[in-house]
RNA sequence: GGGGGUUUAGCUCAGCUGGGAGAGCAUCUGCCUUACAAGCAGGAGGUCACAGGUUCGAGCCCUGUAGUCCCCACCA
């Protein structure tokens, strides 16, 4: 048995405590697994190596159900892995080069800018495995099994030519979000929008014959260079007669046609709009719609090109301005309004995403996505909590085909190769074909693809897929996802579309969906904003323990949290607790007792009240876990740990302890042993550090907690009336000390007791309490109270505590007090009796609800008749 | 415009399939009672946003209203 320290110091045993897991391969997952498995997909860690609090609590909860499974005996694994291209590691690497600045890859070539990449991944990759360690999760990062590399690439080639052969994959001219700054595509999701001050300009376009003009209205003058058209509603009878007019198009000075469609919003700005199919998607509808030319006006870079004239080389801005001022130079411009819409922003870098036509890769979603809805309708694949299956659902229902390319210069290139003699493509697994025309070598695209799309390939790649390994057949599929809900459309369904599409069978059974951390404000964690917490200083502050506790406490599945130095404090207390009770356990205990068993017969009655409570907090944390139901789990972990365990049993048991050597203070120390150590089991997922530490400082039976046997419900302890008894001292002994703190009575003025009740079988042999609890010195049953000095009472239903006080009792006041009670019982009796005279209530509510109604008539009427009789004094 | 949260004690939030409202923090009173002042004992504090409905019974289910937050789409 090891020593506690006299005071609860996390960072003293923690790390020790790590190594000892690591050492003793208790996180490894046995390489021939016997057992049912639980499995959890996990995302690849961030490549910058900063562990933030988004990532702790996807970690936490993770680490919660692996630990909850692992003492269940299954066999459990993590599924993660170390993807170059993975989720977290385009967008960081990208963070970390534009913060640096030490490099760009403006200056280097591909080869050697990769290289840089790996070097950062290598560097900060292993530093946030360091940090998760701090936080206790029990992942085996180190394991090389589940390394994608050039798994995944595999993977990668084999999905994209798969879906190309079946025409679910298509190079398309497309508009498609480009930002400048970035000069890469984007995908829908990856644009924000932000409500900005822009301005309204109307300009005029005159007709080519017979003079006058129409008026449109833009946000985006200089788009005008693009102009093939002017809309208008087809239903709109201002303008019905000029549908098919000419006008001219100023500045530029091409013919453009007046043209009815229905995307026109007649009631809108003036009810013209111009048409620009190649910088707007709506114009670029209504283009295809009306065999409308497309000119591109605008470079990579944001700049105008060759089409634009004599604007061609300036910066969009620049060129806003510059056609602005001619517009208004020759009298096209009619006004300018101030307008406030909504722009849309690149997620990575903030810059104004511009719409542009351009040739990309677009995986059809819509095929791919039924699937994905039947399993979730069907709950093959179940959400938790339910309702992010109906956000999940509209989400694709509404799916739009999903732009997959991006001009970026890390990631898995698109396998598709094209012959610059001859003009052919093809789309192949091999690394460098030769033109099956001409016979020559080909020019591989040099686009990426977006980083969701090998991502999505995470939970098969990972083991192996497209071979077909051990690990593949037995781990998939797997069991749950553990992510926060704003990752839903770019991760989850795309890991489910690409599941059912690959494998043909769901990804995970189960998506355990979380709500974001927010800083003590509600506001999200942000750099700007300079809020973000770092999970190492808290743990630093509290300890790992104390941080996992926080984040897995009082709050419910789905819903964001905030976050707060107070509630980490409440966390650290409650292990402070556990702490000081383990020590005072030790210091009693004369043996080490067995903690795989207690004998019943001997126990005593808090004993059987304290294990049959504990019996059922086993059946419900249990159930909870199953449940999923993390928070509520805890809640009546720290209930039950702090007021029964510490607050009542602990007390109770104390004078028993005292009595060295005894029988019954022998049994206590079994009892104390026992409970404490299924405690440790208990809370150990929530609190792995400690309930470590405290186990191992028991009598215990095996190499650590993690893998000891998570606690059964166990029928023989189950003790109904000796509940109830202990419950009626407690109310008593309450009582008691109630009237005294009102006399603000210090607990060292003893007095002696007088007890009268009917209920010998639960007061017989309770005077200890009362001495211990209640501040007796002494307690007495008498039957004629008319004989007691003056005194306080303290009445429940089963029994009246007389508290002689001497000169403090005032029998005014005591008879006010008892008047009070008294009105309050009587109207209590007349509510249960309206209940119960209420023949509807009796016939249709369960007997079992009827029953309890009456049995607490029955307590208030036993009260009443108590303050009856003390009335009379 | 479409979808989804949320509204419960001063603050932050729990409240499982309907059966007499809870916790933490804050506050007030009394205590260093030999595990714990990071503590112990006790108290105060709520028309569960509002209005209807279903039900023997509603914080919970249904309808509507209002406040608030988020996601998606988006007006040139």
């Amino acid at each position: 048995m090891k020593e506690l320290d006299k005071k609860y110091n996390p960072r003293e045993f923690e790390d020790a405590i790590y190594s000892f897991w690591c050492e003793n391969g208790l996180f490894a997952p046995p390489e021939k697994p016997q057992n049912e498995h639980f499995t959890i997909v996990i995302p690849p860690p961030n490549v910058t190596g900063q562990l933030h609090m988004g990532h702790a609590l996807d970690e936490t909860l993770q680490d919660i159900l692996i630990r909850f499974k692992r003492m269940q005996g299954y066999d459990t694994l993590w599924v993660p892995g170390t993807d170059h291209a993975g989720i977290a590691t385009q967008i960081k690497v990208e963070a970390v080069l534009r913060e640096t600045e030490h490099l760009s890859r403006y200056d280097l070539g591909r080869e050697k800018f990769l290289e840089r990449v790996w070097d950062w991944k290598n560097k900060y990759g292993s530093r946030i495995i360091n940090q998760l360690k701090k936080l206790g999760s029990s992942c085996d990062w180190g394991r090389e099994r589940f390394t994608m590399d050039e798994g995944c690439s595999k993977a990668v080639k084999e999905t994209f030519v798969s879906l190309y052969d079946k025409g679910l994959i298509y190079r398309g001219h497309r508009i498609i979000n480009w930002c400048p700054q970035c000069e890469t595509a984007l995908s829908d999701a990856e644009v924000e929008y932000e409500e900005k001050d822009g301005h309204f300009w109307h300009i005029r376009y005159p007709f080519k014959e017979g003079g006058g003009f129409v008026e449109i209205a833009t946000t985006r003058p200089e788009t005008l260079l693009g102009d093939t058209a002017v809309a208008v509603n087809p239903e709109d009878e201002r303008y019905t007669a000029l549908v098919g007019k000419t006008l001219i198009l100023p500045l530029v000075g091409r013919e453009i046609p007046v043209i009815a469609d229905d995307y026109v919003d007649k009631d809108f700005g003036t009810g013209c709009v111009k048409i620009t199919p190649a910088h707007d998607p709506n114009d670029f509808m209504v283009g295809e719609r009306h065999g409308l030319e497309q000119i591109n006006i605008m470079n990579g870079d944001a700049t105008i090109n060759a089409n634009g004239g004599k604007y061609e080389g300036l910066d969009r801005y620049a060129a806003r301005k510059a056609v602005l001022e001619d517009l208004e130079a020759g009298g096209y411009l009619v006004k300018t309004e101030g307008c406030k819409h909504n722009v849309g922003t690149c997620y990575r870098c903030g810059t104004t995403v511009e719409p542009l036509i351009s040739d990309q890769w677009f995986v059809k979603m819509a095929p791919l996505a039924e699937k994905a809805i039947e399993v979730v309708e069907n709950g093959t694949i179940k959400f938790v909590p339910d309702r992010f299956s109906k956000i999940y659902l509209n989400w694709m229902r509404n799916i739009r085909d999903w732009c997959i390319s991006r001009q970026l210069w890390w990631g898995h290139r698109i396998p598709a190769f094209y012959c610059d003699t001859c003009g052919e493509m093809v789309v192949t697994k091999e690394d460098s074909p030769v033109c099956p025309k001409c016979g020559r070598p080909m020019r591989q695209d040099p686009d990426v693809l977006d980083t969701w799309f090998s991502s999505g390939l995470w939970p098969f790649s990972t083991l192996g897929w497209p071979e077909q390994t051990e690990d593949l057949k037995r781990f998939y599929p797997t069991n749950v996802l553990v992510t926060g809900y704003d990752i839903i459309p770019f991760w989850v369904a795309r890991m489910i579309s690409m599941g059912m599409e690959c494998m043909g069978e769901k990804p995970f059974s189960t998506v355990l969906i979380h709500g974001l951390v927010r800083d003590s404000l509600g506001r999200k964690m942000s750099k700007s904003l300079g809020n973000g917490i770092d999970p190492l200083e808290i743990i630093d502050k509290y300890g790992a323990d104390a941080l996992r506790f926080a984040l897995a406490t009082g709050n419910s599945p789905g819903n964001d949290m905030r976050f707060s130095d107070e509630k980490v404090e409440a966390s650290r207390n409650f292990a402070n607790k556990i702490w000081n009770a383990a020590r005072f356990v030790h210091m009693n205990l004369e043996k080490e007792w067995s903690t795989s068993e207690l004998d019943t017969s001997a126990l005593e009655t808090e004993d059987r009240w304290l294990v049959s409570l504990y019996d059922k907090l086993v059946a419900e944390v249990t159930e909870n876990l199953e449940k999923y139901e993390l928070g509520v789990a805890v809640q009546k972990l720290y209930d039950f740990i702090w007021d029964i365990f510490c607050d009542w049993y602990i007390e109770l048991v104390k004078p028993r302890l005292m009595q060295k050597g005894s029988a019954t203070g022998e049994t206590a120390q079994k009892v104390l042993t026992y409970v404490l150590s299924g405690i440790c089991k208990l809370l150990h997922p929530f609190m792995p550090f400690i309930t470590e530490q405290i186990w191992q400082s028991l009598p215990h039976e095996g190499v650590s907690v993690c893998v000891a046997a998570w606690p059964k419900p166990d029928a023989r302890f189950d003790f109904p009336a000796d509940e109830e008894k202990m419950n009626e001292i407690i109310a008593s002994i309450r009582s008691v000390r109630n009237c005294r703190a009102e006399r603000s009575v210090p607990p060292s003025r003893k007095t002696r007791l007088f007890i009268k009740t009917d209920r010998t079988d639960i007061f017989g042999g309770a005077e200890t309490y009362f001495k211990f609890l209640a501040s007796a010195s002494d307690l007495e049953f008498v039957t004629d109270e008319n004989a007691l000095p003056a005194s306080v009472r303290a009445i429940t239903h089963a029994a009246t505590v007389f508290i002689p006080l001497g000169d403090m009792v005032d029998a005014e006041a005591e008879r006010a007090r008892i008047k009070r009670e008294l009105e309050k019982c009587e109207k209590e009796i007349e509510t249960l009796n309206r209940k119960l005279s209420n023949a509807e209530f009796c016939a249709k509510a369960p007997e079992k609800v009827v029953e309890a109604e009456r049995e607490k008539l029955k307590k208030q009427l036993a009260l009443k008749e108590s303050l009856l009789a003390a009335k009379e004094i």
